[in-house]
DNA sequence: AATTGTTTTTCCGCCCAACGGAAATCGGGT
DNA sequence: ACCCGATTTCCGTTGGGCGGAAAAACAATT
């Protein structure tokens, strides 16, 4: 008798047992990086056999949650995106923020980034980028640990003990020379974040950017998100900046405690 | 013995057969109206047993595509938010326009929208509106008719020939006095708008607010999407903005001829 | 606190739809 | 026209989905 199909690895993503599993795993399959698959490509991504990837994305297709471009590539659906504008965390919450986020905009013209936690990472949910500001290397539905930006160490700062435990416990990823890598340093950095209100990350993800960040709260009292602006470093000081953000953060909060709006 | 369960309308939506499917009710049922759900809730709008949308929801929830909040109800989670965020026609489309609708409101500090079509119906994929503007009717994520919109007539011009066939059969909708809701009188209105390559709409959604709307053409040709600038309607002439919104409308269509951000 | 009604969760055996091997068909590149 | 990989159809087998029933957790009411 021929072997069974055996996981990629024992501790890594268990094998798609069931067919919901299987659902998600051809959506899980799309990244940033290959948001356009052929079918191949998807069955092959996924750990599914050819006929059952088939006929799973030939249903997704038909509903609208996968599109077929005219060469014959799969993509994310529209109909996908629909329902995923309904998640609180994702564009609901954008929608309250966006005229903060676009007042601060409008009075410094420099990047303007919306973030929360997931797990022990951050999820940019809204950024904004004129054409002549700084670049970036963040986008919007992307992730990136929470080290080293300045929204990563507000929600770090104001996140449940076990996450900062967790975080704190594993190697600190490295961007630049500036990036902060010991725990110890991490440790008081997040305590005075919490003592100040604010965060202020300079050079640690990119060298000649400095990225001043504050903590929006939910109605709970909870860290909800954290907003920032991303400057050139050697300019402006940030010190101005920081009632600014400090200012736009407190308006999202005030706004996520209107009833019926959240 | 008992009744089986019963499609509510004969012709209306399938019975759920296919596990896929099923999968995918479960996240129909997640609307504008309800974005939060109880388990019994989320069991009665997708037409499914108790236990099987237990199981499924439990699934869902384990990998993050829903969440749990506090009061026990079900949203749409991160997870699935990030997939969605693959989308070419939606998120990344935004990404593209983004700047130029910027542009657009900063000189304007008007209602800002990017729509696509999706069958016979507009769903709009950003919207601007900052805190002084006129208060419009639409979401990001939500739909609409095309007969009155200034995106949707734009869209509609350029749509297939049968798209048009299909809308014009059917009775048109009516919001205000204003809307049109003669075929006839809308054939000619779509010439127009493919003869001056812009759109007005006046007052036909929203009494006192008028539209101007231009078309957004992809890599190939086709038509993409549409902005548009939406202004209180007694206010300025229209005029001035006709080539303020096509300016912005080129723009975007340019950035969508660049390959590899596209 | 005790009672009642509702919602959520666990358990389990039947059975059908999902599964994937194999082969036919399509398509795009040379 | 030819070839090779990608896509689609076909079909027999079987394992995971299914839902009834009952327990457990929870909420509301007296």
């Amino acid at each position: 008798m021929t072997d069974r199909w055996q996981p990629p690895q024992p501790g890594g993503s268990a094998a798609p047992r069931t067919a919901t599993g299987k659902v998600l795993d051809v959506f899980r399959a799309f990244t940033q990086e290959r948001p356009e698959l052929t079918l191949t490509e998807i069955a092959h991504r996924s750990g599914l056999a050819m006929t059952t990837t088939h006929r799973l994305v030939g249903e997704l297709a038909e509903s609208g949650f996968l599109e077929r471009s005219h060469d014959r590539r799969y993509r994310i659906g529209l109909q996908l995106w629909e329902i995923a504008a309904l998640a609180p965390r994702g564009l609901a919450l954008r929608e309250l923020a966006l005229p903060f986020l676009e007042d601060l905009y409008e009075v410094t013209h420099e990047n303007v980034q919306l973030a929360v936690r997931e797990t022990t990472e951050v999820v940019f949910v809204e950024r904004i980028a004129g054409r002549r500001a700084v670049p970036v290397r963040t986008r919007v539905g992307g992730r990136f640990p929470m080290s080293a930006t300045g929204v990563g160490l507000v929600l770090l700062a104001h996140a449940p003990m076990e996450v900062q435990e967790q975080v704190l416990s594993t190697p600190l990823p490295r961007f630049t020379t500036e990036t902060v890598t010991d725990p110890t340093e991490l440790r008081s950095m997040l305590a005075a974040v919490r003592r100040n209100g604010f965060a202020i990350s300079d050079g640690q993800v990119t060298e000649d950017a400095v990225s001043v960040a504050a903590p929006v709260f939910g109605p709970d009292g909870d860290i909800a998100a954290s907003v920032s602006l991303v400057v050139q470093g050697a300019g402006t000081r940030p010190a101005s900046l920081i009632p600014t953000v400090r200012a736009a953060a407190r308006g999202i909060s005030r706004g996520m405690r209107t009833p019926g709006t959240w």
